[in-house]
DNA sequence: TCGGTTCTGTACGAATTCGACCAAGAGAAT
DNA sequence: ATTCTCTTGGTCGAATTCGTACAGAACCGA
C-alpha cells in the first residue's frame, strides 16, 4: 500500500501534482528522526533524500578549524539533500536534525531518476533549491548587517513557522551555534523578549507568546525568503 | 562567424564539451561590461545571462531597509543569472559589475532550450550553481564568525583570484559595503596588510604582493568554494 | 589652472559582543 | 534521597566594531 498524497504533511509533496507524487510514492519511506541525528555528513555520499514532515532539520558550514554556523533551515516545507537536485553526490556542509520529527525518505538514485522522467518535478524541485539559495543568503546579510537581537527573532520566527504549536524546545547552548554568538549572548536577547512579554522560557524550551511583535523585532531580517517560497512553491511555507 | 571554444577564456565554457560549447556559440555575444554595471536588477525578469570574460560582478542581498551585502562573487570562472538555471524568472538579489571586463551573453531563453537538449550541459550549470551556494554559505559563515582582517584577507584573494594581474582596482568604500563594515574599519585593516608588505595601496588600488601571506591570513575563511569549484567543474577556478 | 568631487587618513567616545568564569537551578539516573 | 549532568543566570574586564566627523590628498573636468 503506497502513500497517498492527501495524507503527507510535507508541502513540497503536497505542491506537486499526483502524476509527480505518484512517481515518488512507491519508494518514498516513512523515518522518525531523533535530536542530533545526522541526515547528510559533510563530504560523504548522500544516500537518501528527506521530505520531513515534522520537527527542523538545520544545514550548517562547517570551516577547517572547525567553525559551525547554520547555513539553512529545512522543515515540513522542504527536503535535505539538495545537492542531489543539482546532480552532485556530496558536500562539505552537514545536514543534521535540530527538532525531533518524523520525514519520508527517498533514495538519491531514485529521486534523480524520477526527476530525469519529469520536467515539472524536476522545475519544482529546482525552485526549492533557489529558495534555499536564498535562504543562506539571507543568513549571510544578518550575520553581517544585524544585531544579535534582531537575529535571535528570525531565527525563532523561522523556527515557529515550521513546528506546529508555540513551543520550540531549544536551548540556549543549541542558539548560540545556530546564531554564531556566545552562549550568554542568547540568554541576555531571550531575556529582553521575556521582559516585553513576546516569549515565556522555561529550561529547554521558549513558548512562543506573540508572534506579531517578534515579526516587528526582526523587522527587515526576516521574510524574504518565506516570499520567495510562496512565490516559486505556489503555497505559503506556514499554513 | 561564431566563437571558437579555443579563444574564450571564461572557464565555464572551456569545461564543457565541443559539443554543448556548440549549441551556444550561435547565441553568444560579446559586451564590455563597465563599473556598476547591472546585470541583473531585483525582481525584474533576467534577460541575459552572462558569462564573464574579464571582470568581476558581484550578487547583493538587499534587505527591505536599504542593508546591502555581497552573497555571491563571479568572475570568468562563472556565469550571472543562476536563477536561470532553476528555472525561476527573477531574483531579490542584484548583480552589477564591480570591475569592469567583458563578457559572453546569451537570451535566458535560448540559455534554457539549449540546456534542455543537454544533459550533460545542464549537469554542468548545476555544478555551477551548487559553487554559489556554497560561496554563499560561506560568506555567512566569514560574517558570523571572522574578524575583518580575515574577512578582508578573504575577499581580496576571491578578487585575486579573479584578475589578470597583481592589482586589484577598489576603493575603500566599496569594500565596505562587500564586507558590511564601516569604511574606516577596511583602511584600518588595509593599513596592517600594508604594514606588514602583504599590499601596497594607492588610491583606488591594491596591489597585491604577497598572496602567501595573505591566505595565511584569511585562514580557515577562504578556500572551501574554490576547492568545490575545482571538484565540480573539473578545472581549477584559477589558471 | 582652478574648482569640485572622490578617496583616504585619522580621531573620539559609545555601543556591542566577546571570552572566561562561577553559582544556582532543574531534571535524570542510581 | 542523593548524586550527577545539563542548562541557565549572571558577572568581569577586554576586544572589536561602530558612528560620526573632519581635513588633507588625489584626481577630474572645465
Amino acid at each position: 500500500m503506497t502513500l497517498s498524497k492527501s495524507s503527507v504533511r510535507n508541502r513540497l509533496l503536497q505542491a506537486m501534482s499526483e502524476d509527480d507524487f505518484a512517481r515518488l510514492a512507491p519508494h518514498l519511506e516513512p523515518v522518525t528522526l531523533s535530536v542530533k541525528q545526522v541526515l547528510v555528513e559533510a563530504n560523504e555520499p548522500i544516500e537518501y533524500v528527506h521530505f520531513l514532515e515534522a520537527g527542523l532539520a538545520s544545514v550548517v558550514a562547517i570551516s577547517p578549524d572547525n567553525e559551525r554556523l547554520e547555513v539553512g533551515h529545512i522543515g515540513r516545507e522542504g527536503m535535505t539533500g539538495e545537492p542531489i537536485l543539482l546532480t552532485v553526490d556530496y558536500t562539505p556542509h552537514q545536514t543534521f536534525i535540530q527538532v525531533a520529527g518524523s520525514g519520508l525518505r527517498i533514495r538519491a538514485d531514485d529521486l534523480s531518476a524520477a526527476m530525469e522522467g519529469s520536467p515539472s518535478l524536476k522545475g519544482l524541485l529546482l525552485h526549492w533549491v533557489q529558495v534555499l539559495m536564498i535562504q543562506t543568503a539571507q543568513s549571510a546579510l544578518a550575520n553581517g548587517r544585524f544585531a544579535i537581537q534582531e537575529r535571535l527573532a528570525r531565527w525563532l520566527l523561522m523556527c515557529h513557522d515550521r513546528m506546529d504549536g508555540d513551543d520550540l524546545p531549544l536551548t540556549h547552548e543549541f542558539l548560540s551555534l545556530m546564531l554564531g554568538v556566545r552562549r550568554s549572548g542568547v540568554t541576555e536577547a531571550l531575556h529582553v523578549l521575556e521582559g516585553v512579554k513576546i516569549v515565556r522560557t522555561s529550561r529547554g524550551r521558549i513558548h512562543l507568546l506573540d508572534r506579531a511583535r517578534l515579526e516587528e523585532i526582526a523587522g527587515a531580517c526576516y521574510g524574504l525568503p518565506e516570499a520567495e517560497y510562496a512565490r516559486l512553491i505556489g503555497l505559503p511555507l506556514k499554513n
